[in-house]
This record gives C-alpha cells, sequence and structure tokens, in this order.
RNA sequence: AGGGCCAUAGCCAAGCGGUAAGGCAACGGACUUUGACUCCGUCAUUUCGAUAGUUCGAAUCUAUCUGGCCCUGCCA
C-alpha cells in the first residue's frame, strides 16, 4: 500500500514530539442523512490511517443533531461501509447521546453571560446579522439577565415554546468581520421524533456548538475536516476555550476530493436514485462506497487510490484513470484469466475431428503461477469475438484475425482463417480455419510468429453469460450540477449476451477476461443465468 | 467588494533558504501464449500564478498584483 505522506501528518508528528499530545485519537464524523462516496472515503482512509501510523485510534462517530435530515438507515450503511473497508472504529458514538452533556455546557455559557435566550425570528436574526460589508447590529434581547436566561432557556427544553420562537444564542461580536462569530445560534428548538433519541429532547444544538464539544468529551486529539469550515474554526475554539472543556482537541482543514466528470454532492445521488435513472445507492454506475463495491472494487483499491491521491489544502478533481489503476493493479496478481466472447462469432476448424473435444491445460495468470492451473475445452466448433475477425488486414499494426492470416488462439493452437459463410442477410455466419496441431501452446513452438493472440471459447461446452458493461453516467468534462440529469449518458448501463468457458463461477468472484478487462460475478448470479460485471477495462493501445 | 483560505506539468502531489521527489496520463522502444503485464527511455531550467524586493543563493522570506474556492441556514 501507498505510504501515507501529508501536512496533517507532519503536524501529528510535531505534536507528538513536543509533547502537546501522547498519543492520537482521530474520528470519522458522517451525518447519518447519506450514503457514503468515493469522496467522504479521503476523510474516512485519512482519519483511520493516520491513526493506525501513530498507533491511535479512531471513532466513527454519528453527527446527528438534526433529526429533520437524519434517518437510522444510512446508519447501517455507513456502518457497512466503513467494516467494508477493513476498519474498525475503537468506538462507535452518536453525538446526540451527548446532549444532556452539552446542555450542562450551554448553561455553563450562559451563567458566564456568554449566551443569551433571542426572540428574534429566523429573518429577524437574519437581518440583524449585517452583511458580508457591513458590521450586524445587536439582538434587543442581548442583555437580558443571566437569571432570565436561565428560566428562559429551561422553558425551552421543557417545550414551552413553538418552533422558532427561541434561539440560544452565543455572546460574540456583532461586527466581527467573521459572520459565523455574530452571535452564532447555538441551540433551536425542533419537535420531530429523531432516529435514535425519539422525542426525548426538542432543544437541538447546532454542529458549531456540539462538534467542538463531542471532540472534547471523546478526547479528540486532531478533529478533520474539509476546507469549508475554516471560518469556523474562531468559533470552534471560542467553544472550546469558554466552555473551559478539560480536553482541548484540535481543528484541521483539508481539501476535498473530487473526480473529474463525477457528481458526488448528496442532493445529485439522492436525485439519481429517487428519479429512477440508476437502480438503487449501490448501482453499480453510482461513485458511493455501495457501488463501487457492487461494480467489483476492492478495499484494497480504494484505500490505494486514496493514498496515492494525497491530500493537501486544495479541492482537487482527480482523474477517474487513477482509480482504474489502482484496481487494476490491484486485481493483477489476484485475478484469474480467463476467456469469455461477449458478441460471439463461430468458427469452424475444418481438420479436426467431428465429435472430439480435447482438453487442454491453461495457466491461471501469466504473472503469478500461484494461482495454479485449470482446463479447458477445444473442438471443431469455437466461438471467438467478433471484433477479432475482418476479412482483410487493415493495417500493419492489425494484430487479430483475417483472411489467409495466422494467430494464436490463447492457450491453444495457431488457426488459420480460409475462408467465409455468409448468412441470407450478407453477415459473416461463420469462418472456416484450419489449426496446426504443432503450435500448441507451452509446447515452446517457434517457427513462426503468428499475427497476434486472440480469445475463444468451445462451443459445445461453453456457458452462456451475460455481460454488464458501463460507462461514466456523464461523460461531459464540465459537470454543470444544475441540469446534469437531461445530460446523462444513456448507454451508461451495456448488456451483452455471449459465452464463458465451463468453469465454476461463485458470486464476488473476480477474472480478468483476456484482451478485454476485469470482471466480478454479480450477486444475482445464479446456475442458469451467469452474470458478469466489468469491472474496469484493460489498457489498450492501439495505433 | 468585509473576512478567511489557496496557487508547483494535462490531473493529483512532495518540497519549508542551497539550486524542482513520486504517482496517473501521454509519447518513443524492447519483450510477450492478453495490442495486457513487465522492462528501458522521454516528459517543469525565458521552472514553481505575475511583478518587484531581501539574500552569495528564493518554489521556499517580504510587498504588491492576478486568479480560484469558502462565508450573510434556527443545515452539516
Amino acid at each position: 500500500m501507498a505510504e501515507i505522506n501529508n501536512f496533517i501528518k507532519t503536524i501529528m508528528e510535531n505534536d507528538l514530539a513536543s509533547g502537546k499530545v501522547d498519543k492520537i485519537l482521530t474520528r470519522f464524523p458522517p451525518e447519518p442523512n447519506a450514503y457514503l462516496h468515493i469522496g467522504h472515503a479521503r476523510a474516512l482512509v485519512t482519519n483511520f490511517e493516520l491513526a493506525k501510523l501513530f498507533n491511535g485510534k479512531t471513532n466513527l462517530r454519528f453527527d446527528d443533531t438534526n433529526p429533520t435530515k437524519e434517518d437510522a438507515s444510512f446508519v447501517e450503511a455507513i456502518k457497512e461501509d466503513i467494516k467494508w473497508l477493513g476498519y474498525e472504529p475503537a468506538n462507535v458514538f452518536f453525538g446526540s447521546d451527548y446532549f444532556d452533556e452539552t446542555f450542562e455546557y450551554a448553561i455553563k455559557l450562559i451563567k458566564k453571560g456568554l449566551a443569551y435566550v433571542c426572540d428574534l425570528s429566523p429573518e429577524e436574526i437574519a437581518e440583524y446579522r449585517g452583511s458580508l460589508t457591513e458590521p450586524g447590529r445587536n439582538s434587543p434581547y442581548r442583555d437580558r439577565s443571566v437569571e432570565e436566561n436561565l428560566q428562559l432557556f429551561e422553558n425551552m427544553r421543557k417545550g414551552m415554546y413553538k418552533e422558532g420562537e427561541k434561539t440560544l444564542r452565543a455572546k460574540i461580536d456583532m461586527a466581527s468581520p467573521n459572520i459565523n462569530l455574530r452571535d452564532p445560534v447555538l441551540y433551536r428548538i425542533i419537535y420531530t421524533h429523531h432516529h435514535r433519541q425519539g422525542n426525548k429532547y426538542c432543544l437541538y444544538p447546532m454542529y458549531d456548538f456540539a462538534h467542538p464539544l463531542q471532540d472534547a468529551i471523546e478526547g479528540i486529539t486532531h478533529s478533520l475536516c474539509s476546507l469549508e469550515y475554516e471560518n469556523h474554526r474562531p468559533l470552534y475554539d471560542w467553544v472550546i476555550e469558554n466552555c473551559e472543556t478539560p480536553h482541548r482537541p484540535q481543528q484541521i482543514e483539508f481539501g476535498r476530493l473530487n473526480l473529474a466528470n463525477t457528481i458526488l454532492s448528496k442532493r445529485y445521488l439522492k436525485e439519481l436514485v429517487e428519479k429512477g435513472k440508476v437502480k438503487g445507492y449501490d448501482d453499480p454506475r453510482m461513485p458511493t462506497l455501495a457501488g463501487l463495491r457492487r461494480r467489483g472494487y476492492t478495499p484494497e483499491a480504494i484505500k490505494d487510490f486514496i493514498l496515492a491521491t494525497g491530500l493537501s489544502k486544495v479541492n482537487s478533481t482527480v482523474d477517474p484513470e487513477m482509480l482504474e489503476h489502482a484496481i487494476r493493479e490491484d486485481l493483477k496478481l489476484k485475478a484469474k484469466r480467463i476467456m469469455a466472447v461477449k458478441d460471439p462469432l463461430k468458427i469452424v476448424i475444418t481438420n479436426y475431428p467431428e465429435g472430439q473435444v480435447e482438453t487442454l491445460k491453461a495457466l491461471n495468470n501469466n504473472e503469478n503461477e500461484e494461482l495454479g492451473y485449470r482446463t479447458i475445452a477445444f473442438s471443431k466448433y469455437l466461438y471467438i469475438e467478433k471484433e477479432d475477425f475482418v476479412l482483410q488486414k487493415p493495417n500493419k499494426h492489425y494484430k487479430r484475425l483475417a483472411l489467409g492470416l495466422e494467430v494464436r488462439l490463447y492457450n491453444a493452437y495457431f488457426i488459420k482463417a480460409n475462408d467465409v459463410k455468409y448468412d441470407e442477410n450478407g453477415n459473416i455466419e461463420e469462418v472456416y480455419c484450419t489449426y496446426d496441431p504443432e503450435t500448441l501452446s507451452g509446447t515452446g513452438f517457434n517457427e513462426r510468429k503468428p499475427n497476434g493472440t486472440i480469445g475463444f471459447v468451445e462451443a459445445t461446452t461453453a456457458k452462456r453469460a451475460t455481460f454488464n458493461l458501463f460507462e461514466p453516467l456523464i461523460l461531459d468534462d464540465k459537470v454543470d450540477a444544475e441540469n446534469f440529469l437531461e445530460r446523462l449518458n444513456p448507454n451508461s448501463w451495456i448488456q451483452m449476451q455471449g459465452f464463458v468457458e465451463n468453469q465454476e463461477f461463485k458470486v464476488e468472484d473476480r477474472y480478468q477476461f483476456i484482451r478485454d478487462g476485469y470482471y466480478i460475478v454479480d450477486k444475482d448470479t445464479n446456475n442458469d443465468n451467469l452474470i458478469f460485471n466489468r469491472i474496469v477495462p484493460l489498457k489498450t493501445s492501439y495505433k
């Protein structure tokens, strides 16, 4: 696996060396309101790998402070993705389990005169906040006494007010150039059933108040988050400072990861699913971890990809080629090479005895002999890929079959194409070839060079199979989120019916089909319905 | 425009005052029972967004400028 090296690692090294911290404790804090996607994998892998590097630990913490957006089903999906990647959180916590403790800290702020109950409506709060260029004005409720605030806050907790009627606000600075510091709301009233707490609370802390406290309570040393929270760090620090938490975590921001030509935002992934443009969050075309898993990506490939792309203080848009490279690299030595024909063309070996089926020994992976051998069939009747035959060699770079040319059938013999038979529509129906028994693979035959090597399957023993090929959902270079639905690739899922050699296939086994790509046996596969999903095509370079 | 952050090749990304790592992609070539893999080679020196300065020496320090991202939810 690639080595982890980034500015956060340096910060941790320094903090450890200076004695600022004596162990590393990170946390991965998803809000349970969406499926994890490849972009989230950066935060996930970074938090776990960095902690692991320093023999530290990582907590999984569901940031569930807004019951109107969250759902328990996402909790399970997120847990499963993390487990799939091979990470085991030291603890699984829920931000909402700290509500009582968080509440006590709010009381403390009120007593210190640093928080007050405000009766302004949402519109009024916005108006009083000022603008980017103009300072805000103090709320008329800013100077309520500590006693009155305490009483009102208690009433809020008891459910004596309607939603939106009152908030608890921090008393900081309405003239701050950082708008997050203009008396931010700490608590709001919400009467919605919470996925974990039920109807126990009607008072919910805002992210800006809850998050630093959650980090402090758990003893998080380095709280990693994305760039857009940089403006919130002064508030994060204010909360930690003024709540006088025993432990003081530090927030560090890094750039988000995007994939070129891929839409990653929650809102749009949700739209794809809800409008039926894909078959669900685990549709193999989706950039979700569930989708990539279904597609056949391995956890190792995902992790390698994340580490290979690194991270810095810029939001990066990485070329999907890098992800594809990671999965090819991982499967290279692991996947057996077998033969399949997605679009069959029948071959008749005219000098091969009718009715005879020969068994040949084939190496499972020419780069890794440990994967052993299997047997494949050969006879007078074979299938090859339609695109591997043309009547006449089109150019000197063409390395496949044509009339008068000889090619090697992978794992088998040289065959030479002599004639073709057309059907009533004028399409090529069969190709008549002769084979040379001297040229069997593995015998070291070296008298002449064939015009390339192609795959084949023996026709009488072959298994029928369905091949699913996937193209990016969106092909444009610039993904305009506003009207992406209209520009979805109509051919993003291509299905082909063909044949594979006669082997036993288990669900989720991965193979390399010679001269084509890496495939996984789909979970819907059964005895009479073999389904292969193409994980990624092989690299090709036609000249 | 008030504030914050960022800027190194087509895409990522090291570098932290001593003379531009690495990966992906691309391009030559060798090898080959996969046009794959592997191997060899090329790929920033009017060079680190631009300009000016400090210094024996600057991608690294300073100033100014330019460009990009984020911030006016009782979202996270």
